[in-house]
DNA sequence: TCAAAAGTGTTGTGTGTACACCCATGT
DNA sequence: ACATGGGTGTACACACAACACTTTTGA
Protein backbone atom coordinates (compact mmCIF):
# COMPACT_ATOMS: atom_id res chain seq x y z
CA UNK A 1 0.00 0.00 0.00
CA UNK A 2 2.84 2.44 1.01
CA UNK A 3 4.51 1.17 -2.15
CA UNK A 4 1.24 1.99 -4.42
CA UNK A 5 1.34 5.26 -2.28
CA UNK A 6 4.60 6.09 -3.42
CA UNK A 7 4.81 5.11 -6.64
CA UNK A 8 1.39 7.33 -7.66
CA UNK A 9 3.27 10.56 -5.88
CA UNK A 10 6.34 9.93 -7.64
CA UNK A 11 4.44 9.65 -11.35
CA UNK A 12 2.88 12.74 -10.11
CA UNK A 13 5.88 14.42 -8.76
CA UNK A 14 7.18 13.36 -11.77
CA UNK A 15 5.09 15.20 -14.24
CA UNK A 16 5.00 18.14 -11.85
CA UNK A 17 8.92 18.09 -12.07
CA UNK A 18 8.65 18.14 -16.05
CA UNK A 19 6.10 20.82 -16.54
CA UNK A 20 5.63 23.42 -13.23
CA UNK A 21 8.59 23.33 -11.43
CA UNK A 22 11.18 22.30 -14.10
CA UNK A 23 13.35 25.23 -14.87
CA UNK A 24 14.01 26.02 -18.37
CA UNK A 25 17.81 26.78 -19.70
CA UNK A 26 18.28 30.10 -21.94
CA UNK A 27 18.04 29.33 -24.76
CA UNK A 28 19.83 31.86 -27.89
CA UNK A 29 21.06 31.61 -31.33
CA UNK A 30 24.14 32.60 -32.38
CA UNK A 31 24.86 32.76 -36.37
CA UNK A 32 27.98 32.45 -38.12
CA UNK A 33 27.61 35.32 -41.01
CA UNK A 34 30.05 34.42 -43.93
CA UNK A 35 30.86 36.79 -46.46
CA UNK A 36 33.88 37.69 -48.90
CA UNK A 37 35.78 41.05 -49.57
CA UNK A 38 39.40 42.16 -50.32
CA UNK A 39 38.99 38.68 -51.62
CA UNK A 40 39.59 37.36 -48.24
CA UNK A 41 36.69 35.31 -46.63
CA UNK A 42 35.12 37.60 -43.19
CA UNK A 43 33.02 36.68 -40.36
CA UNK A 44 30.71 39.33 -38.48
CA UNK A 45 31.80 39.62 -35.15
CA UNK A 46 30.54 41.55 -32.13
CA UNK A 47 33.03 42.98 -29.21
CA UNK A 48 31.48 42.71 -25.78
CA UNK A 49 30.74 45.35 -23.71
CA UNK A 50 29.93 43.19 -20.82
CA UNK A 51 31.13 40.76 -18.29
CA UNK A 52 32.09 37.99 -18.95
CA UNK A 53 34.45 37.76 -21.18
CA UNK A 54 34.30 41.89 -21.51
CA UNK A 55 35.90 43.15 -24.04
CA UNK A 56 36.48 39.66 -26.15
CA UNK A 57 34.23 39.39 -29.38
CA UNK A 58 31.43 37.12 -30.38
CA UNK A 59 29.33 35.68 -32.82
CA UNK A 60 26.26 38.32 -33.25
CA UNK A 61 22.96 36.35 -31.71
CA UNK A 62 20.19 36.49 -28.53
CA UNK A 63 17.52 35.19 -26.74
CA UNK A 64 15.39 33.17 -28.99
CA UNK A 65 12.04 35.07 -28.02
CA UNK A 66 8.39 32.99 -27.38
CA UNK A 67 6.85 34.17 -30.32
CA UNK A 68 9.89 33.43 -33.20
CA UNK A 69 11.19 30.25 -34.61
CA UNK A 70 14.63 29.68 -34.23
CA UNK A 71 15.28 30.54 -37.47
CA UNK A 72 13.33 33.43 -37.27
CA UNK A 73 15.34 34.63 -34.21
CA UNK A 74 18.54 34.38 -36.73
CA UNK A 75 17.42 36.10 -39.05
CA UNK A 76 15.98 38.68 -36.48
CA UNK A 77 19.40 38.88 -34.88
CA UNK A 78 21.11 39.61 -38.44
CA UNK A 79 19.26 42.16 -38.94
CA UNK A 80 19.49 43.65 -35.85
CA UNK A 81 23.53 43.96 -36.06
CA UNK A 82 23.91 44.06 -39.58
CA UNK A 83 21.01 45.53 -41.19
CA UNK A 84 21.23 43.15 -44.37
CA UNK A 85 18.08 40.81 -44.43
CA UNK A 86 18.53 38.77 -47.52
CA UNK A 87 20.67 36.16 -46.56
CA UNK A 88 21.33 32.05 -46.92
CA UNK A 89 20.58 30.66 -43.58
CA UNK A 90 21.51 27.19 -42.29
CA UNK A 91 21.57 25.72 -39.24
CA UNK A 92 24.59 24.05 -38.09
CA UNK A 93 24.41 22.84 -34.60
CA UNK A 94 23.59 23.03 -31.22
CA UNK A 95 25.14 23.34 -27.67
CA UNK A 96 24.20 22.63 -24.73
CA UNK A 97 27.29 21.90 -22.54
CA UNK A 98 26.79 22.97 -18.55
CA UNK A 99 28.94 25.31 -18.07
CA UNK A 100 29.43 27.22 -21.97
CA UNK A 101 27.94 30.14 -20.10
CA UNK A 102 29.44 30.76 -16.83
CA UNK A 103 26.31 33.00 -16.06
CA UNK A 104 23.38 30.48 -16.36
CA UNK A 105 22.79 27.84 -18.35
CA UNK A 106 22.29 28.67 -21.86
CA UNK A 107 22.00 26.33 -24.63
CA UNK A 108 22.43 27.92 -27.93
CA UNK A 109 20.91 26.60 -31.76
CA UNK A 110 23.72 27.68 -33.84
CA UNK A 111 23.32 28.84 -37.67
CA UNK A 112 25.79 29.91 -40.24
CA UNK A 113 24.62 32.79 -43.02
CA UNK A 114 26.27 33.58 -46.36
CA UNK A 115 25.80 37.08 -47.58
CA UNK A 116 27.52 38.43 -51.10
CA UNK A 117 29.26 41.52 -50.28
CA UNK A 118 27.63 43.78 -52.66
CA UNK A 119 24.51 43.18 -50.52
CA UNK A 120 26.87 44.04 -47.79
CA UNK A 121 27.95 47.14 -48.96
CA UNK A 122 25.19 48.93 -49.59
CA UNK A 123 24.35 48.99 -45.56
CA UNK A 124 27.48 49.21 -44.50
CA UNK A 125 26.72 48.32 -40.97
CA UNK A 126 30.58 48.03 -40.18
CA UNK A 127 30.70 51.40 -39.46
CA UNK A 128 28.79 50.49 -36.21
CA UNK A 129 32.00 50.31 -33.88
CA UNK A 130 31.60 47.08 -31.87
CA UNK A 131 30.37 44.90 -35.34
CA UNK A 132 33.27 44.22 -37.13
CA UNK A 133 34.15 42.16 -40.16
CA UNK A 134 36.92 39.87 -39.47
CA UNK A 135 38.89 37.60 -41.49
CA UNK A 136 38.14 34.13 -40.96
CA UNK A 137 42.16 33.35 -41.25
CA UNK A 138 43.24 36.00 -38.23
CA UNK A 139 40.59 36.20 -35.62
CA UNK A 140 41.08 38.12 -32.39
CA UNK A 141 40.03 36.17 -29.24
CA UNK A 142 36.48 35.06 -28.99
CA UNK A 143 33.99 34.72 -25.94
CA UNK A 144 32.45 31.78 -24.83
CA UNK A 145 33.19 28.26 -27.12
CA UNK A 146 32.43 30.70 -30.01
CA UNK A 147 35.69 29.78 -31.63
CA UNK A 148 34.55 26.21 -31.68
CA UNK A 149 31.63 27.10 -33.12
CA UNK A 150 33.06 29.29 -36.15
CA UNK A 151 35.38 26.35 -36.70
CA UNK A 152 32.71 24.27 -37.19
CA UNK A 153 30.96 26.59 -39.49
CA UNK A 154 33.92 26.91 -41.39
CA UNK A 155 33.95 23.27 -42.08
CA UNK A 156 30.64 22.76 -43.06
CA UNK A 157 30.49 25.62 -45.43
CA UNK A 158 33.74 24.07 -47.17
CA UNK A 159 31.90 20.68 -47.02
CA UNK A 160 28.71 21.91 -48.49
CA UNK A 161 30.45 23.43 -51.59
CA UNK A 162 31.46 20.64 -52.81
CA UNK A 163 27.60 19.34 -53.08
CA UNK A 164 25.93 22.42 -53.48
CA UNK A 165 25.77 25.90 -55.38
CA UNK A 166 26.32 27.38 -51.87
CA UNK A 167 29.12 29.20 -52.76
CA UNK A 168 26.61 31.32 -55.25
CA UNK A 169 25.07 33.05 -52.25
CA UNK A 170 28.42 35.00 -52.23
CA UNK A 171 28.57 36.73 -54.92
CA UNK A 172 26.10 39.41 -56.60
CA UNK A 173 23.31 38.62 -59.12
CA UNK A 174 26.17 38.98 -62.05
CA UNK A 175 29.08 37.06 -61.66
CA UNK A 176 31.94 36.01 -63.52
CA UNK A 177 33.74 32.84 -63.47
CA UNK A 178 37.01 33.80 -62.35
CA UNK A 179 35.19 35.63 -59.93
CA UNK A 180 33.63 32.42 -58.58
CA UNK A 181 36.57 30.64 -58.93
CA UNK A 182 37.73 32.71 -56.73
CA UNK A 183 35.24 32.67 -53.62
CA UNK A 184 35.87 28.84 -54.01
CA UNK A 185 39.90 29.42 -53.51
CA UNK A 186 39.56 31.79 -50.84
CA UNK A 187 36.63 29.19 -48.65
CA UNK A 188 38.79 26.82 -49.52
CA UNK A 189 41.89 28.09 -49.34
CA UNK A 190 43.98 26.53 -51.81
CA UNK A 191 44.56 27.22 -55.44
CA UNK A 192 42.02 25.58 -58.21
CA UNK A 193 42.66 24.45 -61.75
CA UNK A 194 40.52 26.86 -63.60
CA UNK A 195 40.14 24.98 -66.31
CA UNK A 196 38.66 22.02 -64.45
CA UNK A 197 36.46 24.57 -62.33
CA UNK A 198 34.93 25.69 -65.96
CA UNK A 199 34.64 22.45 -67.21
CA UNK A 200 32.54 21.37 -64.10
CA UNK A 201 30.37 24.85 -64.15
CA UNK A 202 30.01 24.48 -67.77
CA UNK A 203 28.50 20.34 -66.84
CA UNK A 204 25.93 21.35 -64.28
CA UNK A 205 24.05 23.80 -66.28
CA UNK A 206 23.25 26.10 -63.48
CA UNK A 207 24.14 29.45 -64.91
CA UNK A 208 23.40 31.60 -67.86
CA UNK A 209 25.34 33.83 -70.12
CA UNK A 210 23.99 37.49 -69.33
CA UNK A 211 25.38 38.04 -72.41
CA UNK A 212 26.93 41.21 -70.72
CA UNK A 213 30.89 41.08 -69.73
CA UNK A 214 32.67 43.46 -67.24
CA UNK A 215 36.51 44.70 -67.14
CA UNK A 216 36.12 45.07 -63.51
CA UNK A 217 38.77 42.38 -62.71
CA UNK A 218 40.99 42.74 -66.01
CA UNK A 219 41.28 44.28 -68.97
CA UNK A 220 40.30 41.43 -71.38
CA UNK A 221 36.45 41.89 -70.57
CA UNK A 222 35.17 38.51 -68.81
CA UNK A 223 31.45 37.17 -69.65
CA UNK A 224 29.15 37.96 -66.81
CA UNK A 225 26.82 35.02 -66.11
CA UNK A 226 23.72 34.60 -63.47
CA UNK A 227 22.39 31.88 -61.34
CA UNK A 228 19.20 29.89 -62.81
CA UNK A 229 17.27 30.68 -60.26
CA UNK A 230 15.14 27.88 -60.65
CA UNK A 231 17.79 25.51 -60.18
CA UNK A 232 17.91 23.39 -56.91
CA UNK A 233 20.58 24.51 -54.39
CA UNK A 234 21.87 20.76 -53.75
CA UNK A 235 23.26 19.41 -56.55
CA UNK A 236 24.36 16.70 -56.94
CA UNK A 237 27.36 15.62 -59.07
CA UNK A 238 30.03 12.44 -59.94
CA UNK A 239 30.54 9.59 -58.32
CA UNK A 240 28.15 9.36 -54.64
CA UNK A 241 29.99 6.91 -52.57
CA UNK A 242 31.42 4.12 -51.15
CA UNK A 243 28.14 1.82 -50.72
CA UNK A 244 25.76 3.49 -52.76
CA UNK A 245 26.00 1.41 -55.99
CA UNK A 246 23.10 1.05 -58.24
CA UNK A 247 22.43 4.78 -58.83
CA UNK A 248 23.09 5.57 -62.84
CA UNK A 249 25.24 8.48 -62.77
CA UNK A 250 23.11 11.26 -64.02
CA UNK A 251 21.95 14.28 -62.64
CA UNK A 252 18.60 13.33 -62.65
CA UNK A 253 18.95 9.99 -61.21
CA UNK A 254 19.18 11.63 -57.41
CA UNK B 1 -6.14 17.51 -15.02
CA UNK B 2 -4.28 18.97 -18.32
CA UNK B 3 -5.68 22.46 -18.07
CA UNK B 4 -4.87 23.34 -14.48
CA UNK B 5 -1.57 21.96 -15.20
CA UNK B 6 -1.59 24.75 -18.13
CA UNK B 7 -3.22 27.72 -16.25
CA UNK B 8 0.02 27.13 -13.69
CA UNK B 9 2.45 26.81 -16.18
CA UNK B 10 1.27 29.80 -17.65
CA UNK B 11 1.70 31.89 -14.11
CA UNK B 12 5.24 29.61 -13.46
CA UNK B 13 6.06 32.00 -16.98
CA UNK B 14 4.75 34.98 -15.86
CA UNK B 15 6.69 35.21 -13.16
CA UNK B 16 9.36 34.24 -15.08
CA UNK B 17 8.99 37.26 -17.12
CA UNK B 18 9.34 39.57 -14.02
CA UNK B 19 12.57 37.96 -12.41
CA UNK B 20 14.20 38.01 -15.76
CA UNK B 21 12.19 39.65 -18.52
CA UNK B 22 12.40 37.25 -20.72
CA UNK B 23 10.69 33.88 -20.74
CA UNK B 24 12.13 30.46 -21.29
CA UNK B 25 11.15 28.34 -23.63
CA UNK B 26 11.02 24.43 -22.59
CA UNK B 27 14.17 22.13 -23.83
CA UNK B 28 13.57 18.48 -24.73
CA UNK B 29 15.74 15.82 -26.48
CA UNK B 30 14.11 13.44 -28.94
CA UNK B 31 16.03 10.12 -29.73
CA UNK B 32 15.68 8.33 -33.22
CA UNK B 33 17.19 4.92 -31.66
CA UNK B 34 17.32 2.63 -34.72
CA UNK B 35 18.37 -1.53 -34.75
CA UNK B 36 18.05 -3.93 -37.48
CA UNK B 37 16.15 -7.07 -36.46
CA UNK B 38 14.52 -9.46 -38.25
CA UNK B 39 16.10 -8.24 -41.71
CA UNK B 40 14.08 -4.90 -41.04
CA UNK B 41 15.60 -1.58 -39.62
CA UNK B 42 13.33 -0.73 -36.67
CA UNK B 43 12.83 2.35 -34.95
CA UNK B 44 12.05 2.78 -31.27
CA UNK B 45 9.04 3.99 -30.09
CA UNK B 46 6.80 4.80 -26.86
CA UNK B 47 3.27 5.16 -26.93
CA UNK B 48 2.08 8.63 -25.55
CA UNK B 49 -1.00 7.65 -22.74
CA UNK B 50 -1.74 11.57 -21.77
CA UNK B 51 -3.01 14.64 -24.40
CA UNK B 52 -2.33 15.30 -26.72
CA UNK B 53 -1.48 13.01 -29.30
CA UNK B 54 -2.70 10.61 -26.61
CA UNK B 55 -2.53 7.09 -27.79
CA UNK B 56 0.01 8.40 -30.67
CA UNK B 57 3.43 7.09 -30.88
CA UNK B 58 6.44 9.16 -30.14
CA UNK B 59 9.96 9.20 -30.40
CA UNK B 60 11.80 8.58 -26.94
CA UNK B 61 12.97 11.51 -24.87
CA UNK B 62 12.33 14.29 -22.48
CA UNK B 63 13.48 17.25 -20.56
CA UNK B 64 16.89 17.96 -20.43
CA UNK B 65 17.93 18.71 -16.97
CA UNK B 66 19.98 21.30 -15.73
CA UNK B 67 22.58 19.42 -14.87
CA UNK B 68 22.68 17.21 -18.09
CA UNK B 69 24.43 18.23 -21.23
CA UNK B 70 22.31 17.89 -24.33
CA UNK B 71 24.19 14.40 -25.42
CA UNK B 72 23.91 13.14 -22.05
CA UNK B 73 20.35 14.24 -21.88
CA UNK B 74 19.83 11.63 -24.51
CA UNK B 75 21.50 8.94 -23.24
CA UNK B 76 19.67 9.64 -19.80
CA UNK B 77 16.56 9.37 -22.42
CA UNK B 78 17.37 6.01 -23.86
CA UNK B 79 18.88 4.72 -20.68
CA UNK B 80 15.32 5.06 -19.17
CA UNK B 81 13.69 3.43 -21.73
CA UNK B 82 15.51 -0.05 -23.00
CA UNK B 83 18.78 0.08 -20.61
CA UNK B 84 20.87 0.11 -23.54
CA UNK B 85 23.71 2.18 -22.95
CA UNK B 86 26.40 1.59 -25.24
CA UNK B 87 25.07 3.22 -28.66
CA UNK B 88 26.37 5.34 -31.43
CA UNK B 89 24.66 8.91 -30.84
CA UNK B 90 24.99 11.56 -32.92
CA UNK B 91 23.15 15.06 -33.07
CA UNK B 92 20.32 15.19 -35.20
CA UNK B 93 18.72 18.50 -35.57
CA UNK B 94 17.10 21.14 -33.89
CA UNK B 95 13.29 22.12 -34.05
CA UNK B 96 11.76 25.05 -32.89
CA UNK B 97 8.37 25.76 -34.38
CA UNK B 98 6.39 28.26 -32.38
CA UNK B 99 3.46 25.55 -32.43
CA UNK B 100 5.29 22.16 -32.70
CA UNK B 101 4.01 21.09 -28.99
CA UNK B 102 0.40 22.58 -29.14
CA UNK B 103 0.92 22.94 -24.86
CA UNK B 104 3.33 25.02 -25.03
CA UNK B 105 6.87 26.26 -26.51
CA UNK B 106 9.07 23.67 -26.50
CA UNK B 107 12.00 23.29 -28.62
CA UNK B 108 13.51 19.92 -28.98
CA UNK B 109 17.22 18.65 -30.16
CA UNK B 110 16.86 15.59 -31.52
CA UNK B 111 19.72 13.09 -31.85
CA UNK B 112 19.71 9.21 -33.85
CA UNK B 113 21.28 6.67 -32.45
CA UNK B 114 22.58 3.24 -33.14
CA UNK B 115 22.27 0.07 -31.27
CA UNK B 116 23.15 -3.68 -32.69
CA UNK B 117 20.76 -6.10 -32.17
CA UNK B 118 22.74 -8.39 -30.03
CA UNK B 119 23.24 -5.80 -27.29
CA UNK B 120 19.48 -4.96 -27.46
CA UNK B 121 18.62 -8.72 -27.10
CA UNK B 122 19.96 -8.93 -24.11
CA UNK B 123 18.30 -5.81 -22.21
CA UNK B 124 14.67 -7.02 -24.34
CA UNK B 125 13.06 -3.53 -22.84
CA UNK B 126 10.76 -4.13 -26.00
CA UNK B 127 8.83 -6.02 -23.50
CA UNK B 128 7.81 -2.85 -21.55
CA UNK B 129 4.54 -2.67 -23.25
CA UNK B 130 4.43 1.19 -24.33
CA UNK B 131 7.83 1.18 -25.64
CA UNK B 132 7.93 -0.92 -29.38
CA UNK B 133 10.37 -1.25 -32.11
CA UNK B 134 8.76 -0.54 -35.22
CA UNK B 135 9.41 -0.92 -39.04
CA UNK B 136 11.18 2.42 -40.15
CA UNK B 137 8.77 1.15 -43.24
CA UNK B 138 5.54 0.66 -41.52
CA UNK B 139 4.88 3.06 -39.17
CA UNK B 140 1.87 4.27 -36.65
CA UNK B 141 0.74 7.25 -36.66
CA UNK B 142 3.26 9.55 -35.15
CA UNK B 143 2.78 12.63 -32.36
CA UNK B 144 3.68 16.11 -33.07
CA UNK B 145 6.55 16.70 -35.76
CA UNK B 146 8.12 13.52 -34.93
CA UNK B 147 7.74 12.01 -38.03
CA UNK B 148 9.51 14.53 -40.06
CA UNK B 149 12.02 13.55 -37.61
CA UNK B 150 12.21 9.99 -38.13
CA UNK B 151 12.28 10.89 -42.07
CA UNK B 152 15.52 13.20 -41.32
CA UNK B 153 17.26 10.62 -39.51
CA UNK B 154 16.85 8.13 -41.91
CA UNK B 155 17.93 10.45 -44.82
CA UNK B 156 20.69 11.03 -42.40
CA UNK B 157 21.50 7.52 -41.63
CA UNK B 158 21.63 6.79 -45.19
CA UNK B 159 24.03 9.36 -45.93
CA UNK B 160 26.51 8.85 -43.55
CA UNK B 161 26.47 5.30 -44.60
CA UNK B 162 28.40 6.20 -47.44
CA UNK B 163 31.30 8.11 -46.18
CA UNK B 164 31.84 6.42 -42.62
CA UNK B 165 31.72 3.00 -41.28
CA UNK B 166 28.10 4.11 -39.02
CA UNK B 167 27.10 0.61 -40.28
CA UNK B 168 28.91 -1.33 -38.23
CA UNK B 169 27.65 -0.28 -35.16
CA UNK B 170 24.43 -2.34 -35.84
CA UNK B 171 26.42 -5.41 -35.85
CA UNK B 172 27.67 -7.48 -33.13
CA UNK B 173 31.76 -7.11 -32.59
CA UNK B 174 32.45 -10.40 -34.82
CA UNK B 175 30.24 -10.32 -37.79
CA UNK B 176 30.34 -11.76 -41.26
CA UNK B 177 30.69 -9.52 -44.45
CA UNK B 178 27.18 -10.76 -46.26
CA UNK B 179 25.99 -9.39 -42.31
CA UNK B 180 27.51 -6.42 -43.08
CA UNK B 181 26.09 -5.68 -46.99
CA UNK B 182 22.68 -6.83 -45.19
CA UNK B 183 23.08 -3.98 -43.22
CA UNK B 184 23.62 -1.91 -46.12
CA UNK B 185 20.74 -3.14 -48.08
CA UNK B 186 18.08 -2.79 -45.59
CA UNK B 187 19.15 0.48 -44.55
CA UNK B 188 19.31 1.77 -48.19
CA UNK B 189 16.14 -0.35 -49.04
CA UNK B 190 17.89 -1.30 -52.17
CA UNK B 191 20.28 -4.28 -53.23
CA UNK B 192 23.84 -4.05 -53.08
CA UNK B 193 26.08 -6.32 -55.63
CA UNK B 194 27.89 -8.62 -53.06
CA UNK B 195 31.48 -8.56 -55.39
CA UNK B 196 31.63 -4.54 -55.37
CA UNK B 197 30.58 -4.29 -51.70
CA UNK B 198 33.27 -6.82 -50.64
CA UNK B 199 35.66 -5.15 -52.81
CA UNK B 200 35.63 -2.03 -51.44
CA UNK B 201 35.23 -3.17 -47.78
CA UNK B 202 38.41 -5.19 -48.43
CA UNK B 203 39.86 -1.90 -50.08
CA UNK B 204 38.97 0.41 -47.23
CA UNK B 205 40.95 -2.14 -45.08
CA UNK B 206 39.27 -1.63 -41.41
CA UNK B 207 38.05 -4.47 -40.85
CA UNK B 208 40.20 -7.81 -39.63
CA UNK B 209 40.01 -11.63 -39.89
CA UNK B 210 39.48 -12.93 -36.65
CA UNK B 211 40.62 -16.54 -37.83
CA UNK B 212 36.68 -17.54 -37.13
CA UNK B 213 33.88 -18.76 -39.36
CA UNK B 214 29.77 -19.17 -38.36
CA UNK B 215 27.14 -21.52 -39.97
CA UNK B 216 24.62 -19.07 -38.25
CA UNK B 217 22.45 -18.43 -41.96
CA UNK B 218 24.13 -20.36 -43.77
CA UNK B 219 25.47 -24.15 -44.44
CA UNK B 220 28.69 -22.95 -46.12
CA UNK B 221 31.00 -21.27 -43.02
CA UNK B 222 31.39 -17.42 -43.62
CA UNK B 223 34.74 -16.06 -42.04
CA UNK B 224 34.07 -13.94 -39.29
CA UNK B 225 35.46 -10.27 -38.94
CA UNK B 226 36.11 -7.52 -36.04
CA UNK B 227 36.36 -4.10 -36.97
CA UNK B 228 39.50 -2.43 -36.18
CA UNK B 229 38.99 -0.21 -33.55
CA UNK B 230 41.50 2.14 -34.05
CA UNK B 231 40.52 2.88 -37.35
CA UNK B 232 38.55 5.82 -37.44
CA UNK B 233 34.22 6.30 -37.79
CA UNK B 234 34.75 9.07 -41.07
CA UNK B 235 36.12 6.99 -43.87
CA UNK B 236 36.82 9.28 -46.70
CA UNK B 237 36.90 7.60 -49.66
CA UNK B 238 36.78 7.86 -53.61
CA UNK B 239 35.99 11.25 -55.51
CA UNK B 240 35.16 13.48 -53.05
CA UNK B 241 33.56 16.12 -55.00
CA UNK B 242 32.72 18.51 -58.03
CA UNK B 243 34.90 21.63 -56.36
CA UNK B 244 37.29 19.94 -54.72
CA UNK B 245 40.45 19.37 -56.97
CA UNK B 246 43.89 19.24 -55.65
CA UNK B 247 43.49 16.85 -53.11
CA UNK B 248 45.14 13.51 -54.21
CA UNK B 249 42.96 10.53 -54.03
CA UNK B 250 44.86 8.73 -51.19
CA UNK B 251 43.26 7.50 -47.97
CA UNK B 252 45.82 9.71 -45.62
CA UNK B 253 45.46 12.35 -48.06
CA UNK B 254 41.79 13.51 -45.87
C1' DT C 1 54.73 45.88 -77.08
C1' DC C 2 53.92 44.52 -72.74
C1' DA C 3 51.43 43.16 -68.71
C1' DA C 4 47.35 40.98 -66.80
C1' DA C 5 43.73 38.29 -66.53
C1' DA C 6 40.28 35.57 -69.58
C1' DG C 7 39.60 31.74 -72.01
C1' DT C 8 40.35 26.97 -74.04
C1' DG C 9 41.45 20.64 -74.78
C1' DT C 10 43.54 16.48 -74.02
C1' DT C 11 45.12 12.57 -71.54
C1' DG C 12 45.83 9.28 -67.75
C1' DT C 13 44.04 7.14 -63.82
C1' DG C 14 41.04 5.85 -60.06
C1' DT C 15 36.49 4.49 -58.70
C1' DG C 16 31.82 2.92 -59.65
C1' DT C 17 29.05 -0.50 -61.77
C1' DA C 18 27.55 -4.47 -64.20
C1' DC C 19 27.77 -9.19 -64.64
C1' DA C 20 28.17 -15.24 -63.85
C1' DC C 21 30.14 -18.99 -61.95
C1' DC C 22 32.24 -22.23 -58.49
C1' DC C 23 32.62 -23.65 -53.44
C1' DA C 24 31.54 -25.60 -48.90
C1' DT C 25 28.29 -27.52 -46.34
C1' DG C 26 23.83 -29.75 -44.32
C1' DT C 27 20.00 -32.34 -45.57
C1' DA D 1 22.37 -35.12 -55.33
C1' DC D 2 20.68 -30.97 -54.37
C1' DA D 3 19.61 -26.66 -52.23
C1' DT D 4 21.56 -22.71 -49.83
C1' DG D 5 24.18 -18.97 -49.20
C1' DG D 6 29.53 -17.83 -49.34
C1' DG D 7 33.02 -16.48 -52.09
C1' DT D 8 35.61 -14.76 -56.36
C1' DG D 9 37.46 -11.56 -61.30
C1' DT D 10 36.87 -8.82 -65.39
C1' DA D 11 35.55 -5.12 -68.41
C1' DC D 12 33.62 -0.67 -69.37
C1' DA D 13 32.26 4.07 -68.27
C1' DC D 14 32.85 8.26 -66.15
C1' DA D 15 34.59 11.90 -63.33
C1' DC D 16 38.75 13.92 -61.46
C1' DA D 17 43.36 15.82 -61.91
C1' DA D 18 47.28 17.42 -64.31
C1' DC D 19 49.04 20.33 -67.58
C1' DA D 20 50.39 25.15 -71.35
C1' DC D 21 49.26 28.18 -74.64
C1' DT D 22 46.37 31.85 -77.07
C1' DT D 23 43.25 35.94 -76.75
C1' DT D 24 41.70 40.43 -75.52
C1' DT D 25 42.32 44.50 -73.79
C1' DG D 26 44.48 48.95 -71.32
C1' DA D 27 48.45 51.27 -70.41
Amino acid sequence: MTWIIFFCECKVRTRAIDILDYQHPAVTVDIVLFTIMQEDLKVLLVQRNTEPFMGYWSLPGGFVQMDESLETAALHKLKEKTNVDDVYLEQLYTFGEIERDPRARVITITYYALVNSEKFTLHPSEAVSDVRWHSMYQQPALAFDHQRIIELALQRLRNKLGYTTLGLQLLPEKFTLPELCRVYEIILNRQIDKRNFRKKVAFLDILEDTQETTQEFSKKPAKLYRFKQNENLEIQLGSKNVFDPKIPRSLTGQ
